[in-house]
DNA sequence: CTGGATCCTGAATGATACTG
DNA sequence: CAGTATCATTCAGGATCCAG
C-alpha cells in the first residue's frame, strides 16, 4: 500500500518513498544524531550528552537503524575498554543538501506558522 | 523543548526547528494529504478514498493540525448536506520545493538504501 | 457527508538493572 | 564504555457509535 500500516490491506505494497523516508531516516531522533555526527565522529556517550533528551534505548535503536540503512557507519575503535565510533557514511552525506533545504524552509517560515497557530487558537 | 519529550527536562526549551517540523508538518499522514491536495481541492471523503489506509480519526487530526499551522485551508462549501473543502494554503505552497528536493533524494538513493539493508541483514 | 466522543489495544518510549 | 534485558507506562491509532 501507500504507507506503513501493517494492516491486512498491504498486498503488493510498493513502499511510498516518503513513507520509507520518514520511517527510516527522518524519525524522531535521526536528524539530531545526523546533525551531531556531521560535526565529526562521535562515540556513544558523546551522542547521549549532546542530545540529552534521548534515552540510551532510543539512541541505540536510532543508531542501528541509521547504520542498517547505510546512513552512518559504526566502528569499534578499541576494546578494553570498548570504544565505538559513529560517523556519517557516504550515503548519509548525500542527505545534507535536501535536509538543509528543509531546515532552511523551517527556519524561514516558522514565524508564519506561529502566527497561524495563534490565529487558529484564538478561536 | 528541544524535542517532543514532554518529560521534566524541557525547561527553557527553544524548539528545535526540525523537531517542530517533523511533529507538525512531516508526520505520518501529512505528506500524503499534502500530495493529494496539491492536485486540487478535496473534500473529506475524497481524501479518505485517496488515502485508504488512513482512518477517519487520523485524517481529521491531520487536517486539523495542518490547518492550525496554516498549511492548508478549510472551507465549508455548503450545508444541507454539509460539504467541506480542503485546499493548500499559500504557506503550504511554499513547502513544495523543499519537499520535492527531499522526495527526489529518496527516489534517487532508495536503491542504495536497499542495498545497505541487505548487506546489513546478511550478517 | 463531515466529523466528534469513546473505548481499547499494540507499539513506542521511559526507567532501571545488569553485562562484556 | 557501550550496550542488552526487563518491566512499567504512555500514547497514537483502530474500531464503533453517534450527531449536526
Amino acid at each position: 500500500m501507500t504507507d506503513t500500516t501493517p494492516s491486512r490491506n498491504d498486498e503488493l505494497s510498493v513502499p511510498a518513498p516518503h513513507r520509507e523516508l520518514l520511517d527510516q531516516v527522518l524519525d524522531k531522533w535521526s536528524l539530531s544524531v545526523l546533525g551531531e555526527l556531521c560535526e565529526g565522529p562521535r562515540r556513544f556517550n558523546e551522542l547521549r550528552r549532546a542530545i540529552p533528551a534521548v534515552t540510551q534505548k532510543s539512541l541505540t535503536a536510532t543508531l542501528r537503524r541509521l547504520e542498517r540503512n547505510g546512513i552512518i557507519e559504526r566502528e569499534v575503535v578499541s576494546s578494553r575498554p570498548v570504544a565505538v565510533e559513529y560517523r556519517v557514511a557516504p550515503l548519509g552525506k548525500t542527505m545534507r543538501p535536501p535536509v538543509d533545504v528543509l531546515l532552511d524552509w523551517a527556519r524561514t517560515y516558522m514565524p508564519q506558522i506561529e502566527k497561524a497557530r495563534e490565529a487558529f487558537d484564538a478561536r
